[in-house]
DNA sequence: TCTCCTCCTCTATCAGTGATAGAGAAACCC
DNA sequence: GGGTTTCTCTATCACTGATAGAGGAGGAGA
């Protein structure tokens, strides 16, 4: 069993999925890998490039086959699938967001912005336009991740919260989280409700440039 | 020259600034206080809560006063400004928004969240809508702050990057880029395009709900 | 078969990190 | 003045990413 780089990777990412980005080390992956840390820098030339690496593995994992619309398909839903699938990807690691937020120019990444905007390029939008709706579009989905993945306040934290003091100052963000804990609501459902809100601007940016 | 939270949290946005984020230390912002770095754990109980500190401190630099709009003022223009607001906050700091989007439970951002959902809901908009859109809003512009403080790809790795081959892998989007990079436009032009995407698209979805 | 060379992994070590234990000074209260 | 609280100190821990440089294993060529 070679110690090559896509074992490397591949042991990265089950050491991401059972502590987390914090725990990737270069030690405790070297000992999953039966090997001593050091020799993992002749195959990687540091730990950004670790990270970038995870990144596009992750990525790869939901976007294996990319494809475009089908003819009929407006390009809204489709655009919409791709932001749910990128979420997924996201959602499907701790701290899924923020190795890719951290990692430079993943290759993956690069190839959705591509498939992306050459999409609505096909379907009569201005290449400015389609720039913008993709740019918006990933990093909104990106900072929505982000925020779904952070740490819960640990207990300790709590104890030292005033959640009366806080809901007097705040009635409406704290009457808005409580309105959303309906049953049968979930984050999916939240997510959802804001991609709508990007999509729909995309849809009015779209025609009114086209 | 008392050493209390407020001078450490200001001693450490200074060195925020000076360093960025992963130069910020217990040890290099205790020498710049004159003090031995254990010193800070009697003021604060780890260094996550100096990070939660500094994002407050950044935020209030930018949104000290926060006003409602005025009367005759469209909400939609309001909400820009607030998402500029934000950004420019971000931007005044090396990894401003790392720092934002890795501390939890900012109390600024609490109140600034509250503000803008209780502003929409004052202009008639239901309380989901008012949540989904401001949610929608703010974790759009980080997650593009994110991107635009993203570090840079060193000299190393640019020398191992194949120009030519990324741009026939990716010709839309390497066309997209350089149109984007016409006289007199810049990366604020690009955000405001983004940013209305979004805030058209808010205006559609409370349009449809009220 | 012997030698060289490249590939890959090793040991040893570095400087730096967040954090804790516990001693001790200073200031304030009774 | 004695006791207590408040704050800073020294010493130390376990751990991090990273580098220098030794050395083994295997193939290539003489």
């Amino acid at each position: 069993m070679a110690l090559d780089r896509q074992r490397i990777v591949a042991e990265a990412v089950a050491l991401l999925d059972a502590d987390g980005l914090d725990g990737v080390t270069t030690r405790k992956l070297a000992a999953r890998l039966g090997v001593q840390s050091p020799t993992l820098y002749w195959h990687l030339p540091n730990k950004a490039a670790l990270v970038t690496a995870i990144a596009d593995a992750i990525l790869d994992q939901e976007f294996g086959d990319m494809s475009p619309p089908e003819p009929d398909q407006h390009w809204q839903d489709w655009l919409t699938g791709l932001a749910e699938r990128l979420r997924r990807a996201l959602l499907a690691h701790p701290d899924g967001a923020r190795v890719v937020s951290t990692s430079q120019l993943s290759v993956t990444m690069a190839a959705i912005s591509e498939l992306a905007m050459s999409t609505l390029v096909a379907r009569g939008i201005p290449l400015r336009e389609a720039r913008v709706i993709v740019l918006t579009v990933e990093r909104f989905t990106v900072g929505h991740v982000l925020e779904e993945q952070a740490p819960r306040p640990d207990a300790e934290a709590l104890k030292n919260f005033d959640m009366a003091a806080f809901a007097e100052r705040h009635p409406t963000a704290v009457t808005a989280i409580a309105e959303y804990f309906q049953p049968g609501r979930t984050v999916d459902d939240l997510f959802r409700d804001c991609l709508e809100v990007v999509i729909e601007g995309a849809a009015v940016k779209a025609r009114a440039a086209s």
